[in-house]
DNA sequence: GTATCGATTAGC
DNA sequence: CTAATCGATACA
């Protein structure tokens, strides 16, 4: 996932002061953003900052637990097993599709309630380590270390991820 | 109102 | 490396 820090991040939506799209990043903390990009995708972020103050993580990729074939569906490729989950969720328009997010379904609810349609809750995973590393697909202060990745979770980010 | 760009992905 | 594709933003 990445870190955008809101209005002195100039990668960020929230650079340029509060927009239509991006109000909710300046809400309170833990709802989510889905914004809809290039015309094809979906990119799926957490507000973080107190509401009033804009900032923001994205969802880049996220390693698939359960529901797998309801993603490969979705997702539209063929999965035969964990080596291919990567298919799923790796990229940030990839995990929207595969769980169905969309702007108009999930922009805004509470990611902290399971009463909205999507939330995120604890599963127990024991994080070993985290490693940062620049941001990517970016053209603006791509340099800056905000991309955090579970070190030896395979299921990261990167569209040519998951070679050897 | 019109012009341009983009936190992407799939395909060559 | 380049095309596809549409909503948001920037500018007139």
């Amino acid at each position: 996932m990445e870190a955008y820090l809101g209005e002195e991040d100039p990668a960020a939506h929230t650079f340029s002061g509060q927009t239509l799209r991006n109000a909710v990043l300046f809400g309170p903390p833990g709802h989510a953003y889905v914004y809809f990009i290039y015309g094809n995708y979906y990119c799926l972020n957490v507000s973080c900052e107190p509401e009033g103050k804009a900032g923001g993580v994205l969802f880049r990729a996220l390693e698939p637990l359960s529901g797998i074939e309801q993603m490969a569906k979705a997702r539209g490729v063929a999965v035969n097993g964990p080596k291919d989950w990567r298919k799923l969720t790796s990229g940030p328009g990839r995990l929207c599709t595969a769980f169905g997010v969309t702007r108009d379904r999930d922009n805004g609810v509470d990611l902290t309630s399971q009463a909205g349609s999507l939330w995120i809750g604890d599963d127990g995973y024991q994080t070993k380590a985290i490693l940062m590393t620049p941001r990517i697909g970016i053209t603006k202060a791509a340099h800056l270390p905000l991309r955090y990745v579970l070190d030896g979770n395979p299921y990261v980010s990167g569209t040519k991820a998951g070679k050897s």
